[in-house]
DNA sequence: TAATTTTCGTACACCGTGTTGATTTATTAT
DNA sequence: ATAATAAATCAACACGGTGTACGAAAATTA
């Protein structure tokens, strides 16, 4: 085979779909090795011949997507000159959009809602660079302020949208984010 | 004595206690019942007289904290007549300030965040109803989508504040808020 | 086909769990 | 004070999942 390792990347992708598949049912502390062995039809050595635990799992699942997300966003990001962060907006909402799956699965009742805010946070910081430069007589701590809100209510519309099963479209919600965090309360006196 | 049931108030008191100091070093997950025990001075026994388990204890800590922290703010909010949402954010600020130690065990790295979020959350619901009020003409969508992400934006600043250690005021986070909230990014023009 | 690697099967000691029943200690009522 | 009541203690137990070990079986590579 091609591979040298095909055979451990299969069962290593058996794992985590079957834990992503128990995520959906329990929490992850209710969640034995035995458990997910069984549901994998894997022998319980074969897991710990990989894994710690079923917490060493998640992470590396977790590390995984991220730095899919962020390979994923980065030529998004790159390919437009004049980023204001109402763009970012936009082009994190289409991704969230194309992997819908699994955005239910982490911000669902089992799921790992801080690993998806961990996520964001760290988009904070291309945000700020952006902002910087649109508004550079701005103080740092303003700057910094402006963003952590503007990011915060994002990532709870995020919520709120994957919560009720994504029925808008993504820039319908970037549309409404970006009108708020442009001009505030403004935005209840429109239309 | 007065109350009937002093010892087990104070039984239980002490493994609250206990199990906040244990949650300011370690995750919950990592924390046994024999530990707990162990280290509050009690028979395992007792543990089980009260609790099912950790997460029980913990559940029921939080179903406390969260019925005193509407009682405490409640009468906050009552004696306003025009309780515009920002004035509802100072208020909040307010009490996070008074309870500083809880909320960094909360905010801290094995707290949490989720239960903080859901407070939050909860109160949404008297500033959709105030929304309203100053904005009769607004769609219900829309009003609901701004709430929504202006209180997003202040749990954001919360929780850096409390991160960073609440060494600024909590009016002066409260104040940044309520003009970000108002009229969005002109809040980096001013000054 | 032979060599290598991964998975399987089994067994084992270990530890925390949750429960039990009897005993001791503290609180309440008389 | 003393008896009655209730709670905390103590020891013991079966149970189940954990993590590890090692040889056998199966799959992959050369």
């Amino acid at each position: 085979m091609k591979n040298p390792e095909h055979r451990i990347r299969t069962t290593k992708k058996l794992l985590r779909d079957t834990l992503m598949s128990l995520l959906t049912e329990k929490p992850l502390r209710s969640i034995t090795v035995k458990e997910l062995c069984e549901n994998a039809g894997l022998n319980r050595g074969t897991f710990y011949a990989h894994y710690a635990d079923v917490y060493d799992l998640l992470e590396q699942i977790e590390a995984d997507m991220k730095a899919e997300y962020f390979a994923a966003l980065k030529p998004m990001l790159s390919d437009v000159a004049d980023l204001t962060p109402p763009k970012v907006t936009k082009k994190v909402f289409d991704c969230l959009e194309t992997n819908a799956d699994l955005c239910r699965v982490i911000i669902g009742p089992y799921g790992d809602r801080e690993f998806a805010r961990n996520l964001i946070r760290e988009s904070k910081i291309c945000s700020i660079e952006s902002c910087r430069k649109f508004f550079p007589d701005a103080e740092e701590w303003r700057i910094n302020t402006y963003v952590t809100f503007v990011y915060g209510g994002c990532y709870a519309l995020m919520e709120r949208w994957l919560r009720e099963g994504m029925v808008e479209r993504a820039a319908a919600i970037a549309d409404a984010a970006e009108k708020i965090m442009e001009s505030g309360v403004a935005f209840l006196r429109q239309e």
